[in-house]
RNA sequence: GUGGGUGUAGCUCAGCUCGGUUAGAGCACAAGAUUGUGGAUCUUGGGGUCGGGGGUUCAAAUCCCCUCACCCACCCCA
């Protein structure tokens, strides 16, 4: 007995039957996101390993167990999409190219996970990054990448979703936050969970959104007063919110929400769904500034960068079954009846339908009448048409229409002719 | 990485608690009723390493151990 070789853990193949939901997605982001002025760039799979280490600080958890690294000594798949395109950036000078940089990309991540509903090893996301100098620190692309993020989300058909953002102001501001939090936590320290007193020296952020009950209840008692941000910081978001307002995008401030990867500051953002369970981001994002210049870029640049990512599993899942588009069936399924399965002047004929355009397919195997009628119903044809032996001794065919169930004789030198008019 | 659940026909599942002839149902598929006209009905039929491996037993889908995968939650995140 062969053993059976199956797909390695949290993949999961996308068949043709399913695809034409991802292509749908694809294509209206693609469309959408050009509209916005996003151009498309396709970074490698797998990058060194240090890039990650750096950008999302080595004591996050996606660097610490979520990656996979290659065998080839210092790879690993990329876990997320925003690294590589700084990297990309910076490495091709485009700082010093192009005054203006805004990229958006669409491929497959990978974290190696336990996976869950909407949590796979390998997943997809579309996001965008918008990075350039100076002008790049304006509040209004924090903006312009939110509502963009929000118009791709309806253009899928989602509507019932949540936009809820914060700021972590500067570094400076969000080492204060870190500052306020340990403060006003310490006293209830041991309180918390086992976890959180971890966080509590590692990442006190993280502490926000513990689910603990316990933990909970002592985050509830603090007062977010935004004291800790600077006067700019404050002024930044406040631009931000208008913008947002006036754009007419509903959103939700929420002072709890703080981002698990190191390179966020100032505005950070997260999307989510109530119909996801326990993953139930359908996207999030944010402003990094630093990340560019801790990547290696021109500091003295002082640039500016923001962006956000989806995640397309999860798109389909708020989606659901039943916005499932309807496969389209073949315009012409050639039914042949000869002694052969495919008659010679069939195929001569399926070839030319093909050369025309025309979506057509044919029976392989021989079988009665109704059965290929049947067939021919069942991938949702729009015309069949009959070539048995009595046709083509007379060089006619018989055209069916599926849907009306009518038929009449046409003269094969005047089909194609006739299914092209009949197909407008 | 931790906890719980599930795995039986192409699909959805029953059977397992309490081991016992040839492991079932619905849907799907195939043949026929209808020798060249599709979505209905009826009849008949093909299909199974019971996730995999090991153990207990006269006997295992059923009990025990190991393993793999999926699902849900934690963790984390898109």
């Amino acid at each position: 007995m062969v053993e059976k070789i199956i797909a390695p853990r949290g993949t999961s193949d996308i068949l043709p039957a399913e695809i034409s939901l991802w292509h749908d997605i694809e294509n209206k982001a693609r469309k959408v996101l050009e509209v916005y002025d996003y151009h498309e760039i396709r970074t490698p799979i797998f990058e060194e390993t240090a890039l990650f280490v750096r950008s999302l600080g080595e004591t996050s958890d996606v660097v610490q167990k979520q990656m996979l690294n290659l065998e080839k000594e210092g790879l690993s798949l990329r876990p997320e999409g925003t690294a590589p395109i700084v990297r990309s950036y910076i490495e091709n000078n485009l700082d010093k190219k192009e005054l203006v940089s805004k990229f958006y990309y669409i491929g497959p991540m990978f974290r190696g996970e336990r996976p869950q509903k909407g949590r796979l090893r390998q997943f997809h996301q579309v996001g965008v990054e918008a990075i350039g100098p100076g002008a790049f620190q304006q509040p209004f692309l924090d903006a312009e990448v939110i509502i963009l993020a929000v118009h791709l989300l309806k253009i899928f058909g989602l509507a019932n979703f949540k936009v809820k953002i914060n700021s972590l102001g500067s570094a400076q501001d969000k080492n204060a936050f870190g500052e306020f939090l340990r403060k006003n936590l310490n006293d209830n320290r041991k309180l918390l969970c086992a976890d959180c007193q971890n966080r509590f020296d590692r990442n006190v952020f993280r502490i926000l959104d513990c689910k603990n009950l316990e933990c909970k209840t002592v985050i509830d008692k603090l007062h977010f007063d935004n004291s800790y941000l600077s006067k700019d910081s404050r002024d930044f978001y406040a631009d931000v919110k208008e913008c947002l307002a006036s754009a007419g995008v509903d959103f939700e401030e929420s002072p709890k929400l703080v981002r698990g990867l190191d390179y966020y500051a100032h505005t950070v953002f997260e999307i989510s769904h109530p119909g996801l369970g326990s993953q139930d981001a359908l996207g999030a994002g944010g402003r990094y500034n630093n990340l560019i210049g801790d990547l290696g870029g021109e500091k003295r640049l002082d640039m500016g960068a923001v962006g956000f990512s989806l995640g397309m599993e999860r798109v389909l899942l708020a989606i659901g079954e039943d916005k499932k588009i309807e496969q389209l069936g073949p315009d012409v399924f050639i039914v042949t009846l000869g002694p052969r399965a495919v008659d010679k002047k069939a195929f001569q004929l399926l070839d030319q339908l093909r050369q025309a355009g025309i979506y057509a397919t044919i029976n392989y195997h021989l079988a009665k009448l109704d059965k290929l009628l049947r067939a021919a119903s069942n991938v949702n044809a729009k015309f069949a048409v009959i070539l048995g032996e009595d046709e083509l001794s007379k060089d006619i065919a018989l055209l069916k229409d599926m849907q009306a169930r009518s038929q009449e004789e046409i003269k094969l030198t005047e089909l194609i002719k006739e299914i092209k008019k009949r197909l407008c």
